[in-house]
DNA sequence: ATAGGGTTAG
């Protein structure tokens, strides 16, 4: 409801305007009607003399008139805002609509979008269902209605408040209101960035239930979102709708989809990517210099760096010159391969051809060097980076502060963090992240509090890893069954677990000697539908075998590979400690064998 | 209003 209550009923008449009228209600007759000489001072801003007009007169009454008249909506406006001013009111929401109503009629939309930003801006804002209780009944223009809801949508989404335009595009449809694209495009977007994918899906099926325009960056988006929680298959079947829907797949549509595959970790993704890119190739949809990015970082996340230097010259060949983006790929995986004379070799020829290598390009060299433990250097590229004018980040900032926390000096992590501060980059969860990381390797869990407590009183929130860090943690300590319950725990602030927190959980109990409760973390994970992934069988393979049970680590290795999974290194490593070594032969010797070479 | 690069947890 609306916060104010009306304070002036029943204080004022309009006796002054109608002597001898008893009813403030409908105060005017034909004979003498105030209202253009009201109109005349409003419209001349001449406030003084209105309030002189006005005198008794009750305000509300008064916007009930010009609204109840053919009075210029934007004349109304101007009232509503200097009374509401003036008497320190605020003024009904049935009225508010009944203006917005008359302005969307006028098609003064953008006097709408600003009046419409003060039904969002409040900490507690009015309810979505009563604002639509109000622009039911406070106008029969249905029409006018819909652009209402449509651009209250909007004013929401602009104002970082997607779940309320969420709620007001579901609230739309209860009451039939047309939207539009311009509402509907930036509500997908905007769930994508939040993540609330199942939503996304709701508005896109209401979208077309209800027969509001699409167009191709609603499906674009559609497919983006999807694409970001790894539904590739439900993102293909988006790519079908859209064609039968008359809308043909463009260039961001086909990176989107490629870009899902290369991030999605599985074997065999790049095929399936370069399958896409055939794809759009016959559908006559040109690469652009993204696809050619994404493809090349694709095959740097596969550690196949051959494969992108390949795409690198294919995309010469095409014509188009490697970008920052390009080389900040190349440069970043040589640096995590711990190449960084090649890396440093990659950035002289990304300067040779005339292209600044930007922040990224400096983050991602400061973290190899970090990662090598060459602290000074990765300090004296802070200092570069500073010197060339680029504006350090809080990602350029977390890489230092991990570095420190993780060579063990803490102190200056700390320092680090307070001039980031001092240049008004604030740390987010991660800064906290690798400075309770380091925290908890110290064992110093009082300081760890005093940080999580700071991160809520600055408002930033805890996230999954900060879970998974404490959950480890707590592990490390031998405290496995503490570390079940901050699962619990996550799950009530609505976290949901991932497969780090599952398997470290298991690593917990299978260190404590405790595999029963290992085996139950993997029964709850499945349950929750989550498949159990390399590093799940690696941990109880080991647990297992610790424990003398090779036969039953057999039978989990045998499970692994018939659900797809390929072995890795440490499976090889442990198979051959704990198994070959002590003369159990696995059933899949051969195959470990196998990849151990590759 | 849609697509690409950099940090933290197993």
């Amino acid at each position: 409801m609306h916060p104010r209550p009306n304070l002036f009923h029943g204080k004022f008449r309009l006796g002054n305007f109608f002597p001898g009228n008893k009813h403030s209600l409908r105060p005017f007759s034909s004979d003498n009607n105030p209202l253009p000489i009201v109109t005349e001072l409003i419209s001349n801003q001449h406030w003084r003399s209105l309030k002189t007009h006005l005198q008794n007169a009750n305000p509300i009454t008064l916007l009930q008139q010009l609204l109840d008249s053919r009075t210029d909506p934007c004349l109304t406006l101007r009232y509503y805002k200097w009374s509401e001013k003036e008497f320190n009111l605020s003024h009904s929401l049935e009225h508010s609509c009944l203006l917005l109503h008359s302005l969307a009629n006028s098609k003064e939309y953008s006097k709408m979008r600003s009046f419409l930003y003060g039904f969002v801006k409040n900490e507690n804002p009015i309810s979505v269902s009563s604002i639509f209780h109000a622009i039911s009944i406070s106008g029969d223009s249905f029409c006018a209605g819909s652009i209402i809801a449509d651009m209250l949508i909007l004013t929401y989404v602009n104002h970082m408040k997607s779940d309320l335009g969420f709620e007001a595009f579901k609230r739309a449809g209860d009451y039939g209101f047309k939207l539009s694209v311009m509402s509907c495009n930036p509500l997908l977007s905007a769930l994508v960035r939040k993540g609330k994918i199942g939503d996304m899906e709701y508005v896109y099926k209401e979208m077309i239930r209800r027969r509001i325009e699409v167009n191709v960056i609603s499906f674009n988006t559609v497919i983006n979102g999807l694409c970001k929680v790894g539904k590739l298959n439900k993102a293909s079947d988006v790519v079908q709708d859209m064609k039968a829907w008359g809308i043909l797949p463009d260039v961001i549509t086909y990176n989107t989809l490629i870009g899902g595959y290369c991030k999605k970790g599985r074997i065999g993704k790049m095929y399936k990517a370069d399958a896409i890119l055939k794809e759009m190739i016959a559908s006559e949809v040109r690469p652009n210099e993204i696809t050619f990015n994404i493809l090349i970082d694709g095959f740097c996340k596969d550690e196949n760096l051959s494969a992108a230097m390949k795409v690198l010259g294919e995309m010469q060949t095409q014509g188009m010159k490697p970008t920052v983006v390009t080389y900040n790929s190349l440069i970043n995986t040589l640096c995590l391969e711990g190449k960084l004379d090649e890396a440093s070799c990659m950035l002289d020829e990304m300067v040779g051809s005339g292209l600044k290598p930007n922040v990224v390009t400096y983050n991602a060299l400061m973290n190899g060097y970090c990662k090598k433990g060459k602290m000074k250097e990765a300090t004296n590229l802070f200092d570069d980076v500073v010197r060339q004018g680029i504006a350090p980040t809080v990602i350029t900032y977390n890489t230092l502060i991990d570095a420190y926390c993780k060579s063990g000096r803490i102190e200056d992590a700390f320092a680090l963090r307070e001039s980031m501060v001092d240049r008004g980059i604030f740390p987010n969860v991660s800064t906290y992240n690798c400075l309770i990381a380091g925290l908890c390797r110290e064992g110093n869990v009082a300081v760890v509090r005093k940080l999580i407590d700071e991160m809520k009183n600055k408002g930033v929130k805890v996230d999954i890893v900060t879970y998974n860090i404490l959950v480890g943690a707590l592990c490390n300590d031998g405290e496995s069954r503490k570390a079940a319950r901050l699962l619990d725990e996550m799950v009530k602030i609505g976290l949901r677990p991932n497969h780090v927190t599952y398997n470290t959980l298991m690593d917990g109990y299978c260190r404590e000697e405790n595999l029963r409760a290992a085996l139950n973390v993997k029964t709850r994970m499945e349950k929750e539908g989550m498949w159990a992934n390399v590093v799940t069988y690696n941990v109880l393979i080991k647990g297992l075998c610790k424990k003398g049970k090779l036969e039953d680590a057999n039978g989990l290795l045998n499970e692994m590979l018939e659900k797809g999974l390929v072995p890795n290194r440490t499976t090889y490593e442990i198979v051959k400690e704990e198994m070959v070594d002590k003369g159990f032969v696995p059933d899949i010797e051969g195959h470990l064998y196998n990849i151990s070479g590759s």
